[in-house]
DNA sequence: GTCTATAAGGTGATAGAC
DNA sequence: GTCTATCACCTTATAGAC
């Protein structure tokens, strides 16, 4: 990985990298109604005014922000743990299980960074639907790449990816509700009989 | 299917059925932080002092409620969509299909309707959290009795009917977002492939 | 049971001093 | 860029008349 840019300090981001960092945890788990601007101030260690000034257009603006860069990064994580491991299979079930161990490890606070959101703004903002349907997007794109290492049949790699990020996304909201991590391992178990059943078809 | 009270008049339910029929489809829409209880009188052709007068515990006691009650007529949806054909990797196909046609007959508007508020409220509010873990549990459970009649091992039986949760639940967040059955569709081709591999092993 | 008025506090947003 | 005061509005909740 290559940083172009590094900020002047790694101890101390700038206001504006604060803001986003603060509304990112605090939309994820408070949603967006439910997140104050006050709230997001105070736990950025910024003035209220400081937030209109970095984002005229006001709590919309910041919100598509803290998608845009909460989303990339989480998408970027899951990547990494999948590029972990070489076998797919083991791949796989190393991601899950990491994921329901940080899970457990999180309260079952911290899951999907944006997944709450989506489903609040979905019929109601427009401008922020679309910032989630992008991210979502380049989710799929990236899992996509990696299933066609090993699937020769491009849809069916697709099909892979997109399951792949819908049995995580409901396997986070079943373990959140039930504080339990069996979803998330059971989801894990599903995706691995699925990519099974896949390579002994399409595989490479 | 046996109905043993049936309120006075299909036509025109009582204040307390709409003011819980109305605020099911505004947290379903809103979520629950989105939704006030004034737009819930309003909608519910009741006056304010009502939501009191019924829920005397207020925003919280009405969520729990309109969840519960939400959260069951769902599950039934889905059920009666799986028991209405024979062969099960047909029914399978036929409730997915079903559902992405609905929801873009809904335009994208309604789909769990307790998806969202168990997102917002699974790390702030323990009561409203409970009340979607025993919405979630009772549907895992139902679907587990629909897989047993044709998987002869329990526990793959409770896998396969997870999975369809989880696999539904992560397609209406996709399909919701870019607006596209396609999630949906996908979905509903994972979990007959996910079917089709447990009846050859495990098939009754 | 229905309805209205009001309380007490929070909300997003703006203006303007420093 | 930072900070504070303030606006108009909305929120949940309660009290009490009818």
């Amino acid at each position: 990985m290559v940083k172009v840019r590094q900020p002047e300090s790694a101890e101390t981001p700038d206001t504006r990298t604060r803001i986003i960092d603060a509304s990112s945890i605090l939309f994820r788990r408070g949603g967006y109604a439910g997140t104050g601007l006050k709230r997001i101030a105070t736990d950025a260690d910024a003035t209220f005014g400081s937030i209109y000034h970095f984002f005229p257009g006001g709590k919309e603006e910041l919100a598509a922000h803290a998608i845009r860069t909460s989303g990339e990064a989480y998408g970027q994580l899951v990547m990494t743990l999948l590029h972990a491991v070489a076998d797919p299979l083991d791949a796989l079930q190393h991601a899950f299980q990491v994921a329901a161990a940080d899970l457990e490890d999180a309260d079952y606070a911290d899951a999907c960074p944006i997944a709450g959101i989506a489903l609040e703004v979905a019929s109601s903002n427009q401008t922020l639907r679309v910032a989630t349907a992008e991210v979502f997007t380049g989710w799929v794109d990236a899992s996509t790449e990696w299933f066609d290492r090993w699937i020769q049949d491009p849809p069916t790699a697709r099909q892979l990816a997109q399951s792949m990020i819908m049995l995580l996304e409901g396997a986070f909201l079943l373990s959140r509700a039930l504080r339990d991590t069996e979803p998330v391992l059971a989801a894990g178990r599903s995706m691995i009989a699925l990519t099974q059943r896949a390579l002994a078809e399409h595989g490479r």
